[in-house]
DNA sequence: TGCGGATACTTAGGTCTCTAAGATTACGGT
DNA sequence: ACCGTAATCTTAGAGACCTAAGTATCCGCA
C-alpha cells in the first residue's frame, strides 16, 4: 500500500482565523495585493489537503488538469498553459513520470520537442479529483451572490491586464543598481499564441 | 559594494498576454481559484520586479511591511501576522538580520521570545518602498470602478473566510462525498465588516 | 517548590517556483 | 546546402513556503 506520505498539504499557518481578524480590522486602502495572495493561499490549502488525500500534489495538479484536456502537449506547450518556467514543468513531468501518470515521447519527424502523454493511471485520476476542485471552488463562493463573484472575477482579469500591459511596456524599470539589462530586443515581436 | 544579484525578480512565463488569452476565452464555470491565483502571480511579479530593483526580495518585503507598522514583534507574532509558519520567519529574519534591515533581541525577563527591530537601515527602506506597493495596486486597479474593486474585495474575504470556516470544521477529510455542507457555521458570525 | 504541559525558537528536509546557463535540435536566409 | 540563430529540453542553484521533529523556556498547578 502507497502511502501518500510525501505531499502533505499545507495547514493553516497559526491559526487561520488571525488571518481573518486582520482583515476584517486594518485593512488599509492598498492591500488588495495581499488579500488576492491570502485568498490564493485559501484555496490552494483547501485543494492540496483534499488532492493529498488522493496521493496527489497540488503540484502535480496542476499539469494534470491541462492534460486531461489537452493530451500529448509538448513540455514548452504546458508551461506555457500552466504559467510557470519550463524547468517548473520538467521537474513536475519527471516526478509524474516517476509516479506514472504520464509518459514522454517525442513524435516521429521531430526530435527536439518532448510530447507528454498521460498513462491510464493518469487519466483515471481525473474522474476523482475534478470534484474536488469543484468542491473548492463552491465552498469558496457559498453564500455569496453570483453576480458578485462575476463582478470580482472581471476585476481580477481586470488586474492581470493591467500589470501584463505595464509589464510589457516597461520590461525592467531600472532605477538604482545596473542590471544586466540587455539593450537591444528585450521584449520583441512576442506575438500572440494561439493557445489551443 | 553590495551587490542585488540574488533578489532576481521572476518574469512573465512564457508570455503574460497567453495568460491573459486564456482566461478570456476558456474560462468555465469552476475556475475561480486559477484566477484568484493568477491575480496573486501578477501582482507579486510587479511588485518583484520593482523591490528587486532596491535590492530587496518579495520575501522581505512581506515581512518589512509588518515591522514598520509594529517594530520589535517577536517571531510568533510576526508569523502570525504574515500568516506564515514560524520556519519560514525564522529564515526570513535571519537573511534580513543578514542584510542589516533587523536585529534580533530578547527583552529581559524573557529568554524564549526573540523580538525583531528595525535598523535604521531597514526603516528607511519604508520611504522607498511603499510608493512601489502603491503604484503597483494602483496600477491594478487602474479603470476599474472603485465599487467593482470593492465588491472584489467583500469576495475575496467571503472566501478566505468561507474556506478557513469549512476547514476549521473539518480537519482531515478523506473521501470524496459531495459536500457535507456544514449546516451549522458556514457563515456564522458574519458580522459586517467594516472593510476598511 | 517543583514538575509537566504549552509555547517559542531552531534544525532538517521537501515542494514548487524562479533565473542562469548548458546541450541539442530545428529552421530560415544566403 | 550550409551556417547561424532560435527554440526546446535539461542541469544547477536559489528563494519562499511547508511539515516534522528537536531544544529551550515559561507558566500553571499540586
Amino acid at each position: 500500500m502507497r502511502r501518500p506520505s510525501r505531499h502533505a498539504a499545507p495547514s493553516a499557518p497559526g491559526d487561520t482565523t488571525v488571518i481573518l481578524q486582520h482583515w476584517r480590522e486594518a485593512v488599509p486602502h492598498d492591500r488588495l495585493a495581499h488579500l488576492v495572495k491570502d485568498g490564493t493561499r485559501a484555496f490552494v490549502r483547501a485543494l492540496s489537503v483534499r488532492l493529498a488525500a488522493h496521493g496527489v500534489s497540488f503540484g502535480h495538479w496542476t499539469f494534470l488538469r491541462i492534460l486531461w484536456e489537452s493530451n500529448g502537449l509538448t513540455q514548452k506547450a504546458l508551461s506555457v498553459q500552466a504559467g510557470v518556467m519550463e524547468p517548473t514543468t520538467f521537474s513536475a513531468v519527471t516526478a509524474m513520470e516517476r509516479e506514472g501518470y504520464v509518459l514522454r515521447r517525442h513524435v516521429p519527424g521531430n526530435r527536439k520537442s518532448v510530447h507528454v502523454f498521460l498513462t491510464r493511471r493518469g487519466r483515471a485520476l481525473k474522474r476523482k479529483l475534478v470534484p474536488l476542485a469543484e468542491e473548492v471552488n463552491a465552498i469558496g463562493v457559498a453564500h455569496v451572490r453570483p453576480t458578485d463573484v462575476a463582478i470580482a472575477r472581471k476585476v481580477l482579469l481586470a488586474i492581470i491586464a493591467n500589470l501584463a500591459t505595464a509589464e510589457a511596456a516597461k520590461p525592467a524599470a531600472s532605477a538604482s543598481s545596473p542590471g544586466p539589462q540587455r539593450p537591444s530586443g528585450v521584449n520583441p515581436p512576442r506575438q500572440r499564441t494561439p493557445l489551443r
